[in-house]
RNA sequence: GGAGAGGUGCCGGAGCGGUUAAUCGGAGCAGACUGUAAAUCUGCCGCCCUAAGGGCUACGCAGGUUCGAAUCCUGCCCUCUCCA
């Protein structure tokens, strides 16, 4: 029972309506806990992570996840915030979306306690008489009582029917699926409610809506999200994760930890108090976070090696072991432009130049950059020269000299902080 | 059907005949600082050749007027609002 407590409170925003939820987790009945997702944008990321582990939770209480695959509703969008226009997928697209998406979901959801369902299995049969049956159910007044519809209206912006038939859609899947409870941001509370109406007026018990808090994004100010950029993906690299969870904005850890991890609340207390008084490093807070969240979605072990990695590259600034290498061969060494040391001939094979490994020979860098993938443009290359960001084995490449600088093969050249790249020579010898 | 507004660089948004590759803000990149935090400061931020300097392409599309147009004219396309 002390577990309901927690679960229904930790990383919960909302709840409508508690005590009917709570009568119903307490009653013995195996419930039907229903979440949709728009298979027009397939990435998961730290933001829905917050609801996933919120259902997984639920799930070791013996509970029955149904997954709603919004193949029709993808269509339309979910006009939630800003009046995008989105172009309709095919349906090839959208069953690999949702493959994409499924993958990305079970890292946090159990499979085998999940149901799939795809929308098509009831909209698949819909006919205009079915979709004015359905939307005469509602009335514009109910519509516009949405905060977003409601705003553009008052400003004069459009709201196309299509975007307003959406919360209906959904609404009628949580009757198809005969849910006892809906998942959701709060951002999704009047398409959450809308269930509870319909489901009432064919007869159904309202489902019960669990609204989780919007997880802000890595630049701290907005709700995480893809197409602001600054979100986490959940299959991202661990070695990436720990990096991106590293530069998140000191205030928002403790609201990761909190949405993010099973770090106790008192734990968690805890480390507040000792960050207040000094007494500890927030960094070292943040690589705690950070290892919580990639054991969760990697391993442990992935994890301290993540951890690893971070301390020697960026901490102790040492160049990574694994770095990308180039292979410079015949053709790459024209484009580049390279030079014998001292002559103006242009090296035009790799064995004019005696023993590469050892003697040194002069390239165009800022050529080099953008032929090795370092930058996007040779204008941009010259702006990174000059503003001295290249080095090449340790020493920043003199924008003077930058038309003819020393390399060899096993040189290294970094760019920036954090980008390196190593020359190797060709794979084939003589 | 009628009236009006508007389409500018990654985004927002100025400019409304020349000094405009195009004010400004955001994003991004780089440098300083640092805990790859935040904040701050500085520089860069179309492409190409450069030592300086130069060339090319760009303001919905197509033409036109001008020595000269993102800016004026014509046609076309697109978006939005209001009235019916």
């Amino acid at each position: 029972m002390a577990d309901f407590e927690y679960i229904l409170k930790r990383g919960v925003a909302e709840i409508i309506i508690a005590d009917e939820l709570k009568t119903l987790l307490t009653s013995g009945r195996k419930l039907r806990l229903k979440e949709g997702f728009d298979p027009s944008f397939p990435d998961i990321h730290l933001g829905h992570m917050v609801g996933l582990r919120k259902l997984r939770q639920f799930q070791e209480l013996g509970h029955q996840v149904v997954l709603i695959v919004g193949d029709w509703t993808a269509q339309i969008g979910d006009p939630s915030g800003a009046s995008v226009t989105r172009p309709m997928l095919t349906a090839e697209r959208v069953r690999e979306n949702a493959e994409t998406y499924m993958k990305q979901f079970f890292k946090v959801v159990s499979r085998e306690k999940t149901e799939v369902r795809w929308q098509s299995e009831w909209f698949g049969k819909f006919d205009l008489g079915d979709v004015i049956r359905l939307a005469s159910k509602f009335t514009v007044a109910q519509v516009l009582a949405r905060d977003d519809f409601n705003e553009r209206f008052r400003a004069g912006k459009p709201i196309t029917i299509t975007e307003t038939l959406y919360p209906m859609l959904q609404a009628y899947d949580s009757v198809m699926v005969e849910a006892d409870v809906e998942f959701g941001g709060t951002d999704q509370k009047f398409n959450l409610l809308m269930g509870r109406e319909l489901q009432g007026m064919v007869g159904q018990k309202p489902q019960q809506v669990l609204m989780t808090p919007l997880l802000v994004g890595t630049d701290g100010q907005r709700k995480m999200s893809k197409s602001l950029g600054n979100y986490i993906g959940v299959s991202e690299p661990s070695r990436e994760m720990y990096g991106k969870l590293m530069s998140v904005p000191d205030d928002l850890m403790f609201s990761y930890f909190e949405l993010l991890t099973d770090v106790p609340d008192k734990e968690l207390g805890e480390m507040k108090a000792a960050m207040a008084s000094g007494a500890t490093n927030p960094m070292s807070l943040k690589k705690r976070l950070a290892r919580e969240i990639i054991g969760q979605l990697h391993s442990e072990s992935a994890a301290s090696e993540a951890e690893d990695y971070f301390e020697r590259t960026v901490q102790k600034k040492e160049v990574p072991e694994d770095i990308q290498e180039v292979k410079i061969n015949n053709g790459l060494l024209q484009k580049i432009k390279a030079r014998l040391h001292g002559e103006r001939k242009p090296v035009v094979s790799i064995t004019e130049v005696g023993n590469p490994e050892t003697e040194e020979w002069g390239v165009s860098v800022p050529l080099l950059l953008c032929e090795i993938g370092l930058s996007k443009s040779r204008s941009d290359a010259r702006r990174l020269v000059e503003q001295g960001s290249v080095r090449v084995d340790g020493k920043t490449v003199d924008p003077s000299e930058e038309e003819h600088w020393h390399i060899k093969i096993g040189s290294i050249i970094k760019v920036g902080k954090r980008r390196f790249v190593k020359l190797v020579g060709p794979d084939i010898k003589s």
